[in-house]
DNA sequence: CTTTTCTCCTGTATGC
DNA sequence: TGCATACAGGAGAAAA
């Protein structure tokens, strides 16, 4: 997390702050958050320098920025927000929060865009915008199930091919782009279907309703604004969603399912944690080691 | 080639 | 009180 829905919100407040404005100055501190910039933070920095920003996009958890350089070329701001990534707005008189890692000023003298990013698993990264529309930083992900590239009966053959835990699928962003631990777990108890089941072991129809399920529940959590534990899931004016209220097994181990009134369970998958009802999602058999 | 595990990072909660 | 440990987890590299 921040997943589709998190990251959505956050697109839709860099189009009302930030499209058709021009970056007058440029800040970029320290070279993680500019690992993957091949330039580095000081190349990256110089580059956004004068540049009009034209769109705000987004595939799955991946953000960009359209840009027009000073030169006429059509660049990419490429945002990840990682575990805790933020992009915040705010007055270029009131103090940075903590954990700031770039921050750019605008030609129009208003509000400055600031990249807030506590665990420092974010990274931003320049690219020349091809005509296809994608950076070449996104062009590895699949599709998310909001786009018009999307197609579901793509998703589920790669599904079906895949010789591992369902939810493993749902988190590979080759698969579909967008979902994370929250979402896949949420989706799978909508679907009612173990996350360790194995993905090739599934029928199609059950396959495509899991990816129903997770459109489903994103779309629900978009619309309340996404899902905020804490401050670190907020839009660009800091404000949370609240669809925490709405989840209903994540983060709800030991309370019962909505459906059934079974305890919900946390058990450990892939080194992280997994929830689920234990009578709407029956487990697969464990494989025997021989 | 496919799948799993490891690693990056910091704030908060928990246990002794 | 202080210190160690666990946990949160996206995604790419490395290992299996």
């Amino acid at each position: 997390m921040p997943e589709l829905p998190e990251v959505e919100v956050v697109r839709r407040g860099l189009a009302a702050h930030v499209v058709d404005r021009t970056i007058a100055t440029a800040t970029v501190t320290g070279a993680r958050v500019a690992r993957r910039h091949p330039g580095g933070p000081v190349d990256l920095a110089d580059r956004l320098t004068g540049c009009r920003v034209t769109g705000a996009h987004r595939r799955g958890k991946y953000l960009w920025l359209g840009l027009q350089a000073p030169d006429g070329g059509a660049d990419a701001l490429v945002v990840h927000l990682g575990m805790s990534g933020q992009l915040l707005v705010g007055g270029p008189d009131l103090p940075r929060p903590r954990h700031t890692h770039a921050w750019f000023s605008f030609a129009d003298g208003g509000d400055e865009l600031r990249f807030v990013d506590q665990r420092t698993f974010g990274a931003l990264v320049l690219v020349p915008l091809g005509p296809d529309g994608i950076p070449e930083p996104v062009a590895h992900i699949a599709p998310d199930p909001f786009e018009a590239a999307y197609d579901e009966r793509v998703a589920v053959a790669r599904l079906k091919a895949r010789h591992s835990p369902v939810k493993a699928g749902l988190l590979d962003q080759g698969v579909v782009s967008g979902i994370g631990n929250i979402y896949a777990d949420e989706a799978l108890w909508a679907a009612q279907v173990h996350g360790d089941r194995i993905s090739a072991t599934l029928t199609r129809p059950t396959l495509a309703r899991v990816l129903q399920a997770a459109r489903t529940v994103m779309a629900a959590a978009l619309a309340a604004g996404g899902t905020s534990f804490d401050e670190l899931y907020v839009d660009v004016e800091g404000a949370s969603g609240y669809f925490e209220r709405s989840l209903q097994v994540y983060g709800r181990a030991g309370l019962p399912c909505s459906r059934c009134g079974t305890p919900i369970v946390r058990h450990a998958f892939a080194n992280r944690s997994s929830h689920s009802c234990p009578r709407c999602q029956v487990a697969p058999r464990a494989r025997v080691p021989r």
